[in-house]
DNA sequence: TTGAAAATATGATATATGTCATACAGAATA
DNA sequence: TATTCTGTATGACATATATCATATTTTCAA
């Protein structure tokens, strides 16, 4: 059982306001899982008890609408912290979680995170900031499927891609998403995500190169995004 | 100055959890305002510092986007409490409100409502949950917009406005929103959204009369939205 | 009450985007 | 290696929606 006080991710989410009796506790208490690329963390509508915490990888929280189509709304990476909203309202969880790279995630169970809540109110009020930040993140989002168009919303999204997950040595982007993943993101048809990335590549602001797709041009693409 | 004790409102918020000694405090500190239909409570960007609590009426949040359209985020009624999310982020607002109908609203000082979050923890944890109530839903929201037509999104909130602000005698609509205001909600043109109502009705699905609005098929209002 | 301004309504048209079909490439499997 | 399968790409077309123009109605102040 590795420590949870030695563990670096720790630092980069709301945990980091728990004291060394409060970390030896849930280190007792936790079990790390190894979830392998493509692999489900857990469903919409499931009732998952406890919180993940992400030491490696990145995963999506999904939701599927009504006509069946993936909308990713979300994108979750190490030193986040995943089930906090459900765990809290005391509801199944509203979205699903799949693993978009091979993770490495610790699972505390609800029964022993939730005293910290009374016990400890720096954690508590971090936890409050990080949800306050999801939900205004949620709002801006909202608003960008509703008022922007697929080209802008995509341009936005590979910034984000780059600025949030990094680049490789080669400079294309280090997130890997199929173009189906992609288009749910920005909400629409797969078929247009795959149009439009054709059409920024003629106009030199993106290179494709199999899956990887390497940003040439950010300026002219913020530009784009408006 | 009107006591918090007594306040009815008070009981559907998370400040149903203040005791008695706090209510007094917090209402020694509150000013309460009246704000006449059309008037600004705050606008995007702004530092408010405080919460207002709704004792009466509806105000909408809305966020300008890019090309200048307003999108109504949420709409907020009596019990409700305003600018809980940039007082806990400790930032400035990210939404701007404005009233639909005279409101009656109290506004705490940040100051004095702070300091119950480390002393009351099933206040802390009741702001905490509606917080998570408000992001599942934006969340919820933002698939609607990527995924569902204008004409699905129409119908999903005028089935919205009907059960979450009521009829009046006659069974029309009890929230009166402009054409423009009810574009700006489902996140579409002005003529869009006339046009919708206008096929609507022709369907009698609903019937219009001036401002207001009357759903009489809400079955088929109900299909009409997935 | 009257006139002006704003909101609502509708038509004509352009455009963005979705859908269906098909081709092609790369990965996986036998 | 051949074969199948999945993901990517592109064309053709349909359709939803935005935009611009113009009536029509309602609201409100003079």
């Amino acid at each position: 059982m590795s420590k949870c006080e030695q563990c670096i991710v720790r630092e980069f989410s709301s945990l980091k306001a728990l004291k060394k009796d409060e970390l030896l506790k849930i280190a007792d208490c936790k079990t790390s899982y190894t979830i392998k690329k493509g692999d489900t963390i857990f469903n919409e509508g499931e009732q998952v008890n406890g919180i993940f915490c992400i030491k490696d990888g990145v995963c999506k929280l999904s939701k599927l609408s009504q006509n069946g189509k993936e909308q990713i709304v979300k994108l979750i990476t190490k030193g986040e912290l995943l089930g906090q909203r459900s765990m809290i309202s005391d509801e199944a969880v509203n979205l699903s979680a799949v693993a978009l790279e091979d993770m490495e995630v610790c699972f505390i169970p609800k029964a022993d995170i939730m005293g910290f809540f009374d016990e400890n109110n720096h954690f508590s009020m971090n936890v409050m900031k990080s949800i306050c930040g999801d939900l205004k993140e949620s709002e801006g989002h909202t608003v960008s499927m509703a008022q922007k168009t697929v080209k802008e919303r995509l341009a936005e999204t590979l910034l984000y891609l780059e600025t949030s997950f990094g680049k490789n040595e080669d400079g294309s982007l280090h997130i890997q998403l199929s173009r189906d993943e992609l288009a749910g993101m920005i909400g629409t048809a797969t078929e247009s995500c795959i149009r439009l990335l054709s059409e920024f590549k003629k106009l030199n602001l993106i290179a494709l190169s199999g899956k990887s797709i390497t940003i040439i041009d950010s300026a002219k693409l913020k530009k784009l995004a408006e």
